[in-house]
DNA sequence: ATATTTTATGAAACGCGTTTCAGAGCAAGG
DNA sequence: CCTTGCTCTGAAACGCGTTTCATAAAATAT
């Protein structure tokens, strides 16, 4: 064969045929070529290199997926995606995501159930490989019953050894910060969480509850503050905190972007931080680095890192459960 | 393969083979009704419609988008996934291109040129179907050399008629914030902006110098930051304001973050806000109604959904532009 | 009644790789 | 010298839809 039959490209892409037929080989020896595969003497692998080269070929991804019957294609499920809290972890997936060639389809479900289910549906349908759950408002029965269909990885401490889980370790950084501010001193100790019924909560309250029965306090239930999200509902708390007759001396705030509006309307209604009110922060956002709040740091990317790599390989199911570190800074 | 049956998926998924001979019907006729083609009998449409609900049959997207040589995928090019304003304007983006049926790859590119590039060389290679380049690094004329092989669309005021823009009128929202600022009884006008040679900061630049020759106010270089994008580099900016000898009576802040940084870097060196320096910001973030900054607000999520629809829309080239609202809250 | 056009349907080709299968060449083992 | 077992290669099947083409039947026009 010569060049003569190659008429370079007719406005179409380069295919795997066109690198055959210009590396004189069949295309099962240039698959074998792309995929490493052995038993390809050294002078025909050498030709087809070339013949990619010169053709500038690129594989056709759809083709590739629709035989091997995969999708490449990650569902990541998260109730927000313009939260702090998530897009840090979308940060930590999306690069590891790319390293490993997959793509993130996002599901962003405001916690709403049908909006999860669709991301399970399309597991199940095999519309994508994996689901990345960073946080469920779906029963975790619900979610088990499709892990016959692929990879779900949870964010999340739950027990079971269905699917795979990445993890801050919650009940022991809530108890942590709860024994940190004990040991400062406290003893009267609210705190905010997010939504009450959350996995994540559920740990947290058990964190809480064991820290004040150790000191022998009885918990009070005015101080507890849910549905904690945004600065908004930071300066939310404060209204409410000043219309208690007793109040906390200090609130374990699970989330900086809370901590950071009670840090604020703590400043504007003129009680004094720490003296007044300490407030310790979970996560350690850039906001609470600006404001000097003291705060619990975690390992947000390295989870969002592992999140993927677990959903990837479907080889085993593993727990993995990351530590955390106290950050002193001036408002506890 | 022994499916002469029809044995209730044997592991696999149904495909259009399983519902045509459940339909009693051809592939084609299936294909037609799904497609909603014309020229197919009820009686048949019925059958095929029966036949789906029946097998729960799903459409494999791999099959479709090979046959149809597209992909259904759109690039993001991002510098920053978890800065604020890039966040939101993929929280718009994601919503719609999920409204869409699409699905994104995201290219955090911390503006490396190659990150870039890569985005543009699969759109070359097909393996997306277009790119939205939300802030770029590389030149305008390099991407444009990318138009033929799919849409791009730019998160800019840019010229030509070669590629879809949506953007937020830089020049005149920059212009109202000055001419708010010098209302408000200032000629000492700061400014801070991100990368002093991208596109935007550039028509903010021509609306500072417009701004201040239309007071007779010399255009003074210490007064201006560039590099700003974060809280971090509001607080660098209040440090360098601190030792200048003349100061700036206000500051027009490209980004609310930095705002929110020069504002709580103020507030600790005891500069007092508006008193002592006016501080109006960008974006309308939520830390901006937080700590009561004036700012400008944008509608970016509208933004990022009407990039997607440019992405999708090939029929035309069109150039969209936003306008603003300036928030008057207590830092001016 | 005949010529057209429209409606309706399926077989087959196509998009583009991967994988299976079969066969050939060649070296080591008995 | 004859098995046995690699190494190497390509034809063909496969994954799963869409689209083209051919054909047939029905409706409309002449």
């Amino acid at each position: 064969m010569n060049d003569k039959t190659f008429t370079e490209e007719g406005g179409r892409v380069t295919n795997i045929k066109d690198v055959a037929r210009y590396a004189n080989v069949s295309v099962t020896t240039v698959s074998r070529v792309l995929n490493g595969h052995p038993y390809v003497k050294a002078e025909k692998r050498n030709a087809v290199m070339e013949a990619v080269q010169a053709l500038n070929y690129h594989q056709n991804s759809n083709a590739i997926n629709l035989s091997k019957g995969r999708t490449m294609l990650l569902g990541v499920v998260v109730p927000f995606i313009n939260h702090p809290y998530f897009s840090q972890l979308l940060h930590g997936i999306s690069i590891k995501a790319l390293e490993e060639g997959y793509t993130l389809v996002l599901f962003q479900t405001s916690y709403d159930r049908d909006k999860e289910l669709e991301a399970l549906e399309m597991l199940k349908h095999k519309q994508i490989d994996g689901v990345i759950i960073t946080s469920r408002a779906l029963p975790y029965e619900q979610v088990r019953s499709y892990t016959a269909y692929g990879a779900i990885v949870l964010c999340e401490d739950s027990e079971g050894g269905e699917m795979s889980t990445v993890s801050i370790d919650h009940y022991e950084s809530f108890l942590a910060g709860m024994n940190y501010l004990i040991e400062k001193g406290h003893r009267r100790i609210g705190y905010c969480i997010a939504r009450p019924s959350s996995p994540n909560s559920m740990l947290r309250l058990e964190a809480y509850e064991t820290a004040l029965q150790s000191i022998n306090e009885p918990i009070n239930a005015n101080w507890a503050f849910v549905q904690c999200l945004t600065m908004e509902d930071g300066e939310r708390v404060v209204h409410q905190y000043k219309h208690l007759r007793q109040k906390p001396s200090a609130f374990l705030v699970a989330s900086d972007q809370v901590a950071a509006g009670i840090w604020m309307e703590c400043k504007k209604q003129g009680i004094r931080v720490p003296q007044d009110l300490a407030i310790l922060g979970l996560d350690n956002h850039p906001i609470a680095r600006a404001l000097g709040l003291s705060t619990i740091d975690l390992p947000i990317d390295q989870v969002g890192r592992e999140l993927v790599v677990r959903a990837i390989d479907t080889s085993s199911i593993q727990k993995k459960k990351y530590g955390f570190t106290i950050v002193e800074r001036g408002s506890v």
